[in-house]
DNA sequence: AAATATCTTGACGCTTACGTAAACTATAAT
DNA sequence: ATTATAGTTTACGTAAGCGTCAAGATATTT
């Protein structure tokens, strides 16, 4: 097996690989998602593989639904427990479980809505055609 | 058949009897959902028959999803057809439909949704379980 | 007249997740 | 030395739909 010098990368470079803009990397460190970066010399900040793989966890999370501030009581749970996996995946297989419980309270409410929109739309069809009296 | 004397109503009376604020009514005229609203001497607004239908019709649409934005249009219909109940309808059942698109859309994204998060879940219980080497 | 209730306009606040300058610094290539 | 590229911080802008003062005018009741 061949060890991949893992050797850091700028921000740019991230964002590019990452499909993000630099951005959107400063914002989720200002808001303590990515905890403390590296800087160079020069004062540019410069991303480890541990980094890099906790951003594309975030990315992964926010795909799933899951809003930066769900994510970063996640992301306590990750430094405090320092990666000990079998610590974390607890509590984020609460937060999957309730974020699936809201998906379906969504769906739910979205059916309701659509049964009233037709209803809504029938019953102007009908007014339309005089079945009924305009009464509001 | 009695006929109610329609008598104008005061902004406040008018908030109590639909059930929003005087801020929000204040606001629907601001951005043009409303007209021009009569005034009394002292200027304070006035509100006609008319308006009120107009306010709760605003509302219902509101209840089914339909943005302000997309009301405007409707509303805009209204003044220039004035009122002409078979003008308007057509583009009303038009945005209804749109929206019941929209809706039927949100729908299945949801359903996608879920369907990954479950995916994400059971990944994550079959590593915890070492069932797959932890590769991300 | 004074208190109370209701009205007015104006304008900032809030939420989410960044976009978008502005003004500089640093590094690398020409 | 100049240009090009990438990085830095600070901070305002955005969308939606109002909430929430602030400060003053008006109206009614006591």
């Amino acid at each position: 097996m061949p060890k991949t010098i893992d050797k850091p990368m700028p921000i740019g470079e991230l964002a590019r690989e990452l499909g993000i803009t630099t951005r959107t990397i400063r914002y989720y460190e200002e808001i303590g998602l990515l905890g403390p970066i590296e800087r160079l010399e020069g004062g540019a900040r410069s991303y480890q593989r541990a980094t890099v793989l906790r951003l594309k966890f975030i990315l992964k999370m926010k795909e799933l639904g899951v809003s930066l501030k769900e994510i970063q009581e996640l992301v306590q749970n990750y430094d405090t427990h320092q990666q000990d996996f079998d610590t974390i995946t607890p509590r984020l297989l609460e937060i999957l479980d309730l974020h699936i419980g809201k998906v379906d309270r969504k769906i739910a409410d979205l059916a309701t809505l659509r049964e009233d929109i037709v209803a809504y739309r029938r019953r102007i069809l009908d007014i339309l055609q005089g079945k009924q009296p305009v009464v509001k």
